[in-house]
DNA sequence: GAATGCCGTTGCACATAGTGCAACACGGGC
DNA sequence: GCCCGTGTTGCACTATGTGCAACGGCATTC
């Protein structure tokens, strides 16, 4: 299944970054020859994974990937709604979120939004990063049982950017980020940059991280703990929505920011 | 690049209605024997293009296909506007909307979202109907110059279901279409059904039609006016944000609902 | 305007890569 | 227990995709 991997190296290299690539980059970034580039991408355009300008003869993503990727929601809504929640404290911080999910041993960045603060760690979506390195992904890694989370990171290729953890280190934050419900990131993924991280899951398996990044001379100790707990507010909405049952369990550490009075008002359509 | 082709072929299989496939039903629906479509699928699952549910074996779209297909909004987010002015829509016309674009002489479907009125024709996102038998297809189509036209509509497979139109009846519809800026269809889609079309393009090429259906026994005269009406402001606002011309020639037939005045909101960050 | 470099695409011959067949393992039902 | 349906794996064969080289198009350069 050679060419098959080989498409899917190509379609890899697509990212927020570069949402149009030539030949002859794709060529050279899963190393192979420009003439098995081009056939390749050029099959991937005949069925309509992608498309091809006519004139910069370069492709980007066709319709094909546009119904599969609304197709990824399934039937939840949990990535809309949690869109709407990381909007929502976009807004409200001034500060970047990003929507993101697991992806082997390392953080799949889906959707940024940038805040109106100044200074940005600007991730593209489709950026990779080791998940260990980030808030969001050490959300998403503690939900996983421990024998997981040790595969997950030892398969990880090693990084000189990002170090891996010493197993200790590890064990001890999992733990921290278990009790608690969510995760901090303190200059680990880019220095000068503190992050908090939670994730929420639907009823199987399907979890995403909501985090927000924010400068560490940024806002003082006060704000980031409003935000801490706007994040935590939306992971609780968002977990009672979706029947999390870990956001449950999160009310000890923080209290439950609004206790369910009777009436909430429901916004999605009935099935 | 047959095994390409084939891996394109399975992906097409999935849908709105089939979110989850077995092995066998690829194999079953795109020709091939269920060893190939097992490699096949496990290749596309190791890429990350689908997942593999670990317990009934089957497959569903995975990461790299949510990546792709946030990409294809690249640039513009004519989609995600496309999308909430349709949703508005179907919310104040209680009827079904459907967000949509052209894929050879076919509609697919992207987006739906069912209306409160309890006689509904179901469409399924991932979806493909005959472009000339819909109204969102047909607001597409009559974008295109008249040999694409023609040539879309003779590539497009013969279908019992939906009958092919005289060149004759095709030429003055089209003229017809592009005169007023919106299509109809006439239950030329499903019996019993009625729908009106438009189509909005951003600046270079992506066009996406937005359609709302109706039972012809439902609402009345009046109230299908309005809908349309309701329609066409969409038309007009996305048509202005994004620049596309034909918006603003459409003026002639039906009046412009709210004129331009001065000092209109942004609500787009600035690049 | 010719020359140069870079790019995308196409023919061709060879060897790899993917195919179908058959067999196996697994899990549920009459 | 026996089935049937399903998903996966070994193996031999050939069809398929590969690299090489050459070509045409398009800018940029001199």
């Amino acid at each position: 299944m050679k060419s098959v991997h080989n498409a899917m190296a190509a379609l890899r290299c697509f990212s927020g970054q570069t949402r149009e690539l030539a030949v002859s980059r794709v060529a050279d970034r899963i190393k192979i020859t420009p003439s098995s580039a081009s056939r390749l991408l050029g099959a991937l355009r005949d069925g309509g994974l992608l498309d091809q300008d006519p004139v910069t003869r370069r492709y980007r993503p066709g319709r094909l990937a546009l119904v599969l990727g609304g197709l990824y929601q399934a039937h939840t809504k949990l990535r809309d709604l949690a869109q709407s929640e990381l909007d929502a404290l976009v807004e409200r911080s001034g500060h970047t979120g990003y929507l993101s999910l697991l992806d082997g041993g390392d953080l799949l960045v889906i959707h940024t939004r940038q805040g109106g603060y100044p200074l940005r760690l600007v991730v593209e979506p489709g950026a990779r990063i080791p998940a260990w390195a980030t808030a969001g992904g050490k959300a998403l890694l503690a939900r996983l049982p421990d024998p997981e989370i040790r595969e997950r990171l030892r398969r990880a290729p090693r990084n000189s950017q990002w170090p891996t953890p010493s197993p200790r280190g590890l064990q001890d934050e999992i733990a921290r980020i278990r009790a608690r419900g969510h995760a901090l990131a303190e200059q680990e993924t880019f220095p000068g940059i503190r992050a908090v991280g939670i994730a929420v899951a639907d009823g199987e398996g399907r979890a995403f991280a909501l985090s927000l990044s924010f400068p560490v001379a940024g806002p003082d100790r006060k704000a980031q703990d409003r935000f801490l707990g706007m994040l935590r507010e939306a992971g609780h909405r968002l977990g009672d929505r979706f029947g999390d049952a870990a956001w449950q369990a999160y009310t000890a550490s923080h209290p439950k920011p609004r206790p369910p009075r009777g009436g909430r008002s429901e916004t999605m359509e009935a099935p």
